[in-house]
DNA sequence: TTATTGTGGTTGATGTTTCATCTACTATAT
DNA sequence: ATATAGTAGATGAAACATCAACCACAATAA
């Protein structure tokens, strides 16, 4: 029976929006990734870091890295990419505990497959109808909020 | 080998912080919630939606609408919370399909153990730094945002 | 009344994410 | 050389989420 609502009203309803465009943006962009392709949103993200540096192959750390995930997700996603032949693993021999993720051929055409409609997607959806006002605003909103969970000392 | 990278850089970088925002943000608030009771985020939400009416009672439907999510992940979700005695199902009279979730005493004494620091750490984290303007641009950029894909008829 | 359609919610199967832990190796210190 | 600590990644179990049925009832129409 404590008042719970400790945020201003005003705070509670940008926090709530917030909460909800991940949750619908997400959802209608996967659901079209899945239309477009057969790959899931976590596919394609992995896919996307893969083929941002040439070769197409990168250390699990990397791919760790570039998506934001914890190695542990990382290393069950790509077991489940490469049974369905999206990806494939292979021995480091700089450090002999190490694994490359490289993308196939066929993940190499789903991405291609998916690219430019998701792309396209994420613009017409969501960046397309900012203002350059807006998108500034959110970008060093975000960004100055990551630095600060990055440098805080977790206690 | 397609150019893939169909946003700006300006863009990318936005779209970039904004997924890494989501991620890291609620990593943090989820490991908050852990540390002070037994919540997870999701269980979290369903107990404040249910106190959210002075009876913290709530038909599924009401529950979905306020949280966002389908009724099929609410009916599991609050499965798996009933059996940990923070919630429990009862008979609706007036529709004898229908279901009422109530928030139990243990629900609500964990609730009123998180809610606190949780929403100073979300104002501590991210709303308390954001000026004005920036709150009002994320605010609506969200809102206008999330009424286009209410709104599209999902072809 | 009966048929039809729609809604509220559940269920089981399957896919995903997290958590804790483990193995193998590398790096550092003694 | 050996001990110690740290890092890369894998693994199994459990929590979580999605999907496609499904059942029970309500609402509408014939």
């Amino acid at each position: 029976m404590a008042a719970l609502r400790t945020l201003s009203v005003n705070e509670e309803r940008v926090w709530r929006s917030l909460q909800f465009l991940q949750l619908r943006l997400m959802a209608e962009l996967s659901r079209r990734l899945a239309e477009n392709a057969d790959l899931s949103y976590p596919d394609f993200m992995v896919l996307i870091a893969l083929t941002s540096n040439v070769e197409g192959r990168m250390r699990i750390f990397e791919l760790a890295n570039h998506t934001g995930w914890e190695k542990s997700r990382i290393s069950h996603h790509i077991g489940r990419m490469s049974q369905r032949r999206l990806v494939t693993r292979e021995k480091c021999d700089s450090d002999r505990r190490g694994a490359f993720i490289v993308i196939t051929k066929r993940g190499r055409s789903e991405l291609e497959r998916a690219a430019p409609g998701h792309f396209e997607a994420v613009r017409g959806l969501f960046l397309d109808w900012l203002t350059p006002a807006q998108l500034t605003a959110i970008g060093e909103a975000c960004d100055a909020t990551l630095a600060r969970l990055a440098g805080a000392d977790h206690s």
